[in-house]
RNA sequence: GGCCCCUUCGUCUAGUCUGGUCUAGGACACCUGGUUUUCAUCCAGGCAACACGGGUUCAAAUCCCGUAGGGGUCACCA
């Protein structure tokens, strides 16, 4: 079932073009690559394959490679990485030789390759392929700009540098009957080809940074549209963010056709909705608080599984058991409820102190108010948020409440634990102030006692009757951490400030 | 549209090559019950699939043919 072990030293690589963030299916291929080389004690090589010059930048280089370390794929050829663009005189000299021979011919000065046989070629998931002439047509590998296309830059590159497996996303099946002549007209060994199935959307599309300009205009479209108030203030306040102040004269409609093609207005308009935009990109992963040992295992089960029932594992596991034989070949689509399980779990089993370090570094990099806010008690908040987060960024949106002053008391909140049976709730709420003034200690065990103490003097059935108040006094719903621990977070002055300003805004009668 | 590829619970998948051990296993999601001061965690249980139609065979999720659905590709993009 395995593979057989391959007989000579292995090479693969990573090729991005960097006209953009690195795709998370990139990753996926990147890591695959990755996992084989190091499962046989080969080489992992990094290439930009930048010959579309108008759509290359150093920048998306950059950010790559910012992405890639975060992964902990870093390329053998770390500290030299081919430029496509550079090696123009690689791409003559294989243009030269199959000229000689023959196989060119000039276009509209453009150069085509001759495809006159049919190709077969094997792959190592999709099996034998089998091309027959007539489907086959001549293609470029020069552009008048005298830059060479990407079949001929890739195969060049991958014989040059020794590239023994080829590893890739699926679109490009259909480009290695091309890419097999080549190596043949080149007189090189073919390399192990090997295609990766697709990630898709849960609705089958495929993962694109469009998803976010989507699910920003569906956003746009049910919540603002045909109400005039919230219409002029997202044309308000998107023109001055955007500093595009004739959108001012026209609707959200033409707004969102206008912008749809602007990456700011997908940010704008999950900022405006404190929404969450799909991630496609590595870089919205590590954004949205992911943690990358996880992702990199879901991503790793996306498309290949071990073998047996295992689903939580390692880099040290993949690297030791990744063979080709066990990738799938249908698409599969990304399972965001399983990837949060997974995190979950992850966190569950982390030591405490190593979870509070990382949310103390994820907060320090996009939080750092909050970290400064928090004080001495930011591994008891940390702690507090642990069994509740499914991602770093976590206990910043559940826990924002200790950060800003509820403006408002959800109703159905306030109902059933304040005004309802004559203000029940009010009238314990009044208890637990007085209890909370009157401590001497201000500590999770004490407030604790002292509130489960004061619901026993009250008759209630549990602590229920205090805390429930309590928690709509200071968050402005019913939800919050144990009780203890959260008004240790918020301090004593807080609490009764929040308890203070609850009783005077809500009344039985309201 | 031509060509290529794919098709097991809602989702990710094991099982397919080497037909019987599959009344199809696991995970996520979902549902029910329990624990619990809320949320979450945790515990117990449950629902749920071989795309369809023909063959071959004593026997088919597994082999063959067809149909349908999905994806890819058909650029001087990669």
């Amino acid at each position: 079932m395995a593979d057989p072990p391959p007989s000579n030293p292995v090479v693969t690589r990573f090729a991005p073009s960097p006209t953009g963030e690195l795709h998370i299916g990139g990753a996926r291929t990147a890591l695959f690559a990755w996992a084989y080389a190091r499962r046989h004690g080969g080489k992992f090589l990094l290439r930009f394959e930048d010959t579309d010059r108008k759509r290359s930048s150093k920048q998306a280089e950059q950010n790559i490679l910012r992405d890639l370390e975060w992964l902990g794929l870093r390329g053998d050829n770390h500290d030299s990485i081919p430029r496509q663009s550079e090696r123009l005189d690689l791409y003559n000299a294989a243009l030269d030789k199959m000229k000689a021979a023959g196989r060119t011919y000039e276009d509209d000065g453009a150069v085509r390759f001759r495809m006159d046989k049919p190709v077969v070629f094997d792959d190592e998931v999709y099996g034998r392929i089998e091309v027959g002439a007539d489907d086959l047509e001549d293609f470029v590998i020069r552009k008048a700009d005298g830059f060479p296309t990407f079949h001929l830059a890739v195969v060049v590159d991958d014989a040059e540098m020794g590239v023994t497996h080829v590893i890739r996303g699926q679109e490009h099946l259909s480009n290695t009957a091309k890419h097999a002549a080549l190596y043949d007209a080149l007189g090189e060994p073919r390399p192990v080809w090997c295609h990766t199935p697709s990630i898709m959307n849960p609705d089958g599309s495929k993962m694109s940074k469009r998803d976010k300009f989507k699910f920003a205009k569906t956003l746009v479209q049910k919540n603002v549209i045909g109400k005039p108030d919230l219409e002029k203030s997202l044309l308000l306040s998107y023109s001055s963010r955007a500093e595009v102040s004739r959108t001012l004269q026209g609707n959200v409609s033409e707004l969102v056709e206008e912008f749809a093609n602007d990456l700011r207005f997908p940010v704008i308009i999950a900022d405006l909705f404190d929404a969450h935009l799909p991630e496609v990109s590595v870089d919205d992963f590590r954004r949205s608080g992911h943690i990358v040992s996880v992702l990199l295992n879901y991503l790793a089960l996306l498309g290949w599984n071990p073998g047996n029932d295992l689903e939580r594992f390692d880099l040290d596991y993949l690297c030791e058991h990744f063979d080709f034989g066990r990738i799938g070949k249908s698409n599969s689509k990304f399972d965001r409820d399983k990837l949060a399980a997974f995190s979950q779990d992850t966190i569950l089993q982390m030591p405490l102190e190593t979870w509070a370090q990382r949310v103390r570094e994820f907060f320090e990099q996009h939080h750092p108010a909050y970290v400064e806010r928090l004080g001495e008690h930011f591994d008891l908040f940390a702690e507090a948020y642990r069994e509740r987060s499914k991602t770093l960024a976590d206990p910043a949106t559940l826990g924002r409440f200790f950060f800003e002053v509820p403006e408002e008391y959800n109703p159905k909140a306030v109902k059933k634990n304040l005004t309802k049976n004559d203000g029940e709730g009010l009238a314990n709420l009044r208890h637990v102030r007085d209890t909370l003034a009157a401590l001497d200690e201000w500590s999770a065990a004490a407030t604790h006692a002292a509130l489960d103490a004061l619901s026993r003097e009250l008759g209630l059935k549990n602590m229920g009757g205090v805390a429930q108040p309590l928690r709509v006094a200071l968050t402005g719903a019913a939800v919050s951490p144990e009780i203890g621990p959260t008004l240790v977070i918020l301090g004593r002055d807080e609490t009764l400030r929040r308890i203070d300003a609850c009783l005077a805004a809500v009344s039985t009668d309201a």
